[in-house]
RNA sequence: GCCGGGGUAACAUAGAGGCCAUGUGGCGGACUGCAGAUCCGCAGACGGGAGUUCAAAUCUCCCUCCCGGCCCCA
């Protein structure tokens, strides 16, 4: 079995072959720091965090790093709105990104570059396109990249140039040589943030950080390159022309775009239905859930976020903590001699195929359902022996490692003892028919948070 | 206008020529003081129309609807 990835550049999907054996350089497009991140970003940010746990795991000494856009116009104007130094204000939501990256338990990247601390890569950067003939500098003290040597505009989204829409004929720089060329150097207006360079005080251009930092971190070709669709163009177009203009040779092997996630009948609207934060999601819903909801769809494809979306991930995924929960109790007292070998075994062949076949998430936690349906049969008849409670633990865990949706471990302690303790006496309760006590018990415990459920002989509890 | 991604049972998603889809929800049963969990079973589907084929949700063509990209955006 090898892996295969969607290549956007291709249309298709090709086998994954690395540029180094046993490594992987993966360069994901981050956000644009001048707000909290959306549920739309989380998307992006939870799904290549799947896909660089899946290539770990695979044995892939993996090089993952995403960027922070905080030079920008954006970030000026929010900040000047705020009275604030832009480069505080992105500091700010740096912050913030990490707060709720790590709440979403997404495994931290080996590098997040800054495009205000990447400034001497990028003017090293602008200089070498002009002197390679692919930019000129205006009087003014914009550098524009110019496609007139660029043979092949458009080839990430197969389009033609004489296609694309002619919208952007307004509000053109004058000095510009063609209306598809594009800024890689800003020329500073008074007052906002800026940088020395050979061609006055400026700031990067819109694609300009992200070719520069992929340089100076991982090289002049990365294995794949990662983004939101919505990047497609220009973003990673002009990427690619502005490396392959210095460096003569391609970006990246494979590109691999998420799609977006589209919320139900709400356009534009500026109530605040239209923009999840994951900070006010996190509240209401854990993180395993979102991650479930995220990863329960193929990353290509759209995900559609409507009122009950998250309600039924967390059902979804509840099932599987119940047998996840269910297995560490029925070790302990197991009885049966199958060690489950063939459910397991079965399990993970489909993960792995279904992982390998360009990280389809949601085949691969079907695949999940299967095998907890089986162990759930296998414990309620208690034919599963304690080797196979605890190599379906090892399974789940292992297919953890990538999916993150698990619970966290270590409810007991105290709780344990004290919740045993209830439960012990409500059972006792319970013998003497004396319900209306040991459903108090119940009740009293489920508001607060700890669900009581009968089983056969023992009773299990859980937080909800 | 051009380029992409979609339209699968009540809902959400896989699947990409024939073989058991997965979950939520619904119904019936087992278990049960009740509830919950779990198990067993049931119902229910491939946007529309042509075509190719012994066989099409899957291939071809046409149509239609939704979303995204073409200034910034994961």
């Amino acid at each position: 079995m090898t892996l295969r990835i969607h290549n956007t550049l291709t249309g298709g999907k090709q086998e994954f072959v690395p540029l180094r054996e046993g490594e992987v350089s993966l360069y994901v497009c981050g956000v644009t720091v001048y707000d909290d991140i959306h549920l739309g970003h989380a998307r992006s940010i939870v799904v290549f965090d799947m896909v660089s746990r899946y290539l770990r795991q695979l044995g892939y000494d993996v090089t993952h790093v995403t960027n922070f856009t905080d030079v920008d116009d954006k970030i000026i104007n929010r900040a000047n709105e705020e009275g604030v130094d832009p480069l505080e204000l992105s500091a700010r939501y740096i912050d913030r990104y990490f707060e709720e990256t790590d709440s979403l338990k997404v495994r931290r990247a080996d590098a997040y570059p800054k495009a205000s601390e990447s400034m001497e890569a990028i003017i090293e950067m602008v200089e070498a396109i002009i002197d390679n003939g692919y930019g000129y500098a205006t009087d003014e003290g914009n550098v524009y990249f110019s496609i007139a040597k660029v043979e092949d505009y458009g080839r990430l989204t197969n389009q033609r140039l004489e296609d694309m829409s002619g919208a952007r004929e307004v509000m053109q720089d004058p000095q510009k040589r063609d209306p598809k060329d594009f800024a890689v150097w800003k020329a500073a207006k008074p007052g906002e943030v800026a940088w020395d360079s050979p061609w006055g005080r400026g700031r990067p251009g819109w694609h300009i950080e992200c070719s520069a930092m992929i340089r100076s971190h991982m090289g002049d070709l990365i294995d794949i390159h990662g983004g939101g669709n919505d990047l497609i163009f220009p973003h990673h177009e002009n990427e690619i022309l502005q490396t392959e203009a210095v460096t003569g040779g391609t970006l990246a092997r494979y590109w691999m775009h998420n799609g977006m996630l589209q919320l139900q009948d709400e356009k534009m609207s500026k109530s605040l239905g239209n923009f999840l934060r994951v900070s006010d999601l996190l509240r209401e819903h854990d993180a395993q859930t979102l991650r479930f909801f995220l990863l329960n769809t193929h990353y290509r494809g759209p995900l559609v976020y409507t009122e009950g979306s998250l309600e039924e991930a967390r059902s979804s995924l509840r099932r599987l903590w119940n047998t996840w929960r269910e297995l560490q109790a029925y070790r302990r007292s197991a009885a049966g001699a199958d060690d489950a070998a063939a459910p397991l075994e079965r399990a993970r062949a489909e993960f792995r195929q279904h992982m390998d076949d360009d990280f389809n998430s949601r085949a691969a936690i079907s695949a999940l359902f299967e095998l907890a349906r089986e162990l759930n049969r296998m414990m309620a008849d208690g034919s599963m022996s304690a080797a196979g409670a605890e190599a379906a633990l090892e399974l789940m865990g292992e297919f953890d490692e990538v999916f993150a949706i698990l619970p966290d471990e270590g409810d007991g302690g105290e709780l344990d003892a004290v919740v045993g303790l209830l439960a012990d006496v409500r059972q006792e309760l319970r013998r003497r028919r004396m319900f209306d006590l040991s459903d108090m018990i119940r009740d009293r415990l489920k508001e607060a948070g700890i669900q009581l459920e009968d089983q056969g002989e023992g009773v299990k509890w859980k937080r909800i």
